[in-house]
Formats: structure tokens, sequence, C-alpha cells
RNA sequence: GCGGGUGUAGCUCAGUUGGUUAGAGCGCGGGUUUGUGGUACCUGAGGUCGCCGGUUCAAUUCCGGUCACUCGCCCCA
């Protein structure tokens, strides 16, 4: 059927989704709060280079799957397929580069043009945070230990696991990629194309390949961590006393290699395999040239994102507040009187629906639709006689009440219940 | 961008080895109960059988294309 339907790869929020969304950001913001990240929002378009650069030309993110268009005036804008480049290209803007540290959280949707698959929208949300003009092991620890706090608030990190690596500073990275490429220019002809096209875009790709034949010949591929510099060694061995010291277990990938160019010394990733390809739950590192490379000088960063729809799937998500109490007027009057009553007991945090219609079977069966704890019904009967019907959904008991005390009574009666 | 699977009612799915009125359960409307929900019974509405084209006397069914969804690859949260 040729429905009207949302543009592939994006979905809507409708209110049972969207809680599960609230669930996960609102727990991350008040664990990221708990640490001292405060919340910021970037726009969710950029100029393209703010992206091009820092993210590198030649990763898929930005050679593939960005969203890019020229605006009227001619500019060449991006939509936002990650948040660390925003965000510190607003600290840069702002001029805070001069008061260290920041510590950021955000959460908001980024854009990807990719082939939607489980877990993987065209538009879809991360929450992140970045701690910027930190430079020392301590910061990396921070992170991970606050995205681990995250991930256990929403009971996934027990069916997670923290792969942890470091791709060292730059002298050493660039000492590894040397010799990484020179061992697998020796098995170039047995290289997946893949992983052919990568010994000359960004070998140090090809060291997570899942092509069986590459996994073969990488079994001998020389190892990063002979190549660390003494700072390099130095910084990882700290980072992993921190993680050690507050008893979060972690496994050693020397594969972990990451996608964007930004990345040096620390990686991360916290993998689940309950999303079947995409079990890549929340990842960040160390991204020291980052703030340099959009013209804002040496400073330091480390910082994770997480996707929100992926944790969504693997968290409980806590059912909405019930509603307390139904309002049910017989008649357009005693509708009336009950919209005006409905209002001290919203004041007091009850949370009241409104009966919208005179239908008292229907509105009564709404109710119970809605799993509304009360019902306060309005009829002629009642009017006459100054009481309102007050019903008990779970028992069926229902008493007059003075409709002068109604508003006191049911604020009681709802206070005695949640005790 | 590449490969596999799927596409019938609001939802979950049967079904027609090509044939006249396409079904079920749940949900929804009305009723038994003209001021009382959750149970039960009765009853009703709702379908271009994804879209376009081909084969055929006849296509929802067969064939081709296309779109969408889905799983995987690439890559990534």
């Amino acid at each position: 059927m040729a429905k009207l339907q949302s543009p592939r790869g994006t979905s809507d929020l409708l209110p049972e989704v969207m809680a599960g969304h609230r669930h996960v950001t609102d727990t991350a913001k008040t664990v990221s709060l708990s640490f001292g990240f405060e919340e910021m929002a970037t726009p969710v378009f950029e100029f393209t280079e703010v992206f091009a650069r820092p993210l590198g030309e030649t990763s898929d993110v930005v050679s593939k799957e960005t969203y890019t268009f020229t605006d009227r005036g001619g500019e060449s804008l991006t939509l936002r397929p990650e948040g660390t480049a925003g965000a510190v290209r607003a600290m840069i803007s702002s001029g805070l580069t001069q008061t260290m540290p920041q510590k950021y959280f955000y959460a908001g949707p980024m854009f990807r043009y990719e082939r939607p698959q489980k877990g993987r929208m065209r538009q879809f949300h991360q929450i992140g945070v970045e701690l910027l003009g930190v430079p020392s092991a301590i910061g990396d620890a921070e992170v991970i230990t606050l995205g681990h706090m995250v991930l256990s608030r929403l009971g996934v990190a027990d069916h997670c696991v923290l792969n942890l690596n470091t791709l060292g500073d730059t002298e050493s990275r660039q000492a590894y990629r040397q010799a990484l490429v020179e061992y697998l220019n020796g098995h170039k002809d047995n290289l997946s194309e893949d992983s052919q096209r990568r010994l000359h875009l960004n070998p140090l790709r090809i060291l997570d390949s899942k092509d069986a034949g590459d996994k073969d010949i990488l079994v001998n591929a020389p190892d990063l961590a002979d190549y660390l510099n003494a700072v390099s060694a130095d910084h990882f061995a700290a980072v992993r006393e921190y993680l050690d010291a507050v008893n979060i277990k972690y496994q050693i990938n020397s594969r972990l290699v990451r996608g964007l160019d930004y990345y040096g010394h620390t990686t991360f990733e916290f993998i689940t395999d309950a999303l079947g390809a995409q079990g890549t739950v929340m990842a960040g590192g160390r991204y020291d040239g980052l703030t340099a490379m959009l013209g804002g000088g040496d400073i330091a960063g480390v910082g994770w994102a997480a996707g929100i729809e992926r944790l969504a799937m693997l968290s409980d998500i806590p059912s909405p507040p019930p509603v307390d109490v139904m309002m049910i007027g017989t008649s357009e009057p005693h509708m009336a009187t009950l919209f005006q009553l409905a209002m001290p007991l919203r004041e007091q945090g009850l949370r009241v629906e409104t009966g919208y219609a005179s239908n008292l079977g229907k509105q009564m069966k709404r109710a119970d639709r809605i799993n509304a704890g009360h019902v306060v019904i309005l009829g002629d009967d009642e009017a006459a006689r100054q009481v309102a019907m007050v019903r008990s959904m779970t028992d069926g008991h229902q008493d007059e009440v003075a409709i002068n005390d109604l508003v006191e009574h049911m604020i009681g009666r709802i206070r005695q219940r949640q005790i």
C-alpha cells in the first residue's frame, strides 16, 4: 500500500519509544552531572569543514555518509554525523579555550547516509560527553568510568564488554603504521579487495577487518604495543591503573582502531552481542589533536558517544506514572465544573485526565484503558446535591463526596495510597 | 554501494496448486446493560492482497521491474 511514510532510515518517536529515549538521556544526564559534566547543545548542522577536516577526508563517514548541501547563501553545510567536532567548535567559537577544563554532556540527533539496519538509522540519536583540557590519564579514566556508570544504571553494563586499546601518540602511531604497511605489502595480493584499498587510505583500519583471509594474514602482523614510545606506554599504563582502582573490568584489544582520524592514545568501546551486527553501544577515545585542527590551539580532549536507540533496546524502560484521576461529567455544565476542580489537583502534582464526552459508559471504558486509579463522576443527581461520585477503579467502591471537599479528599486519598 | 529474506484489515498472521462473495485472532464501533469500566455473548465497520508492467479468457496467486521493510557486508553509535 502506497502509504505516506517518513523518509528511509528515519522514524517517529511516538510516546512509547520516546519514553525509552527519555530514560536513556535522563539517566546519562544525571550521571554526567554527578561527575561535573554539564549539558550543552550545538546546531544540528555546521559548515562542512568542521567535520571534513577533523574526521578525515578519507574516512567513510565523511566520504560517503554525510548529508551535505549548499544553502541559499552558497555556503556548504553538513548535517552533523557525530557530536565531538561540533562541541569542540563551540568551545573555540565562544573563546572558552582560556578556561580549562571544559566538561560537556550532550544529547541529540545525528545524521548519516547509510543503509538502515537493526540499531542503525539515517537519523539516529546519541548521548555523549567531552572532557577538554585534560591531557593526563585521569581524564581518560574519568570519562570511561562515567560511561560505565551510565551503562550500569541502565542495566546494560553486565551485557557489555569494555574493549580498550591505545593508538599511542603521533610518533608511535607513525612508526607502527610504517611497519604495518611494510608487512602488509608483502601479503598484498592475498588481502581482500577492501583491505587493498585501505592499505593506501588508512592501513590501521585493516586491523579490524572481518575478512577471514585478512585475519589469517594479521596473525603475524606487527603489534602496535611494540611500537609505543615511553610517553605513550606510560599514559596507557596509567589509564589501566585508574580503571583497576575502581574495579572496572576491561579487555585489551589491540585491533580496536576506530574509524575517525582524530583519535590518538586511548580508544575504547563497550560492546554487546545482543544487537546483531551493531554491537558497539558506546565508543570513544582521546583526541588531543582535534582542537588544533579546528584552529583552537593545543588542547587535549577525551570523550565518548553512545547510541540512544541501541541503549534503549537493551535497557528496561520504566512505565510512565499512572493516571491518578479521570474527571467525567455527564453534560457540558458538569464537565465545566470538573474542568475547574482538576486544576488544584494538578497543581498538587496529581495526574488528572479529562473525560472529553458525556457518554458515561464510553468514558468509563477509556478510564479503564488508560489505567486510571480513580474516576470522579458528576451527573445531574450529584450536582443537585452538591456532591460528586468518587469511584476506585481498582476495587469498584464508590463514595459521594461534597464538591466543596473534593479537592482535599482526592489529594488525601491518593497521597495515602502512595505511602 | 553490494547480497539474502519479506510485503494480504489499525496490529499479528492464515490462504488461494491462477477462477466468480479474500479469512482468523487481537483492536475498533454498536448492542445485551437509555448513569458506571475490566468478564461473557450478539453484531457491525474496515482490504486498489506494496506499486507498475508482462503472460493469460481470467493474476492477490506465475514472471519482470520498482519501492518499502528487514537481516548481513562495507562502515559505524
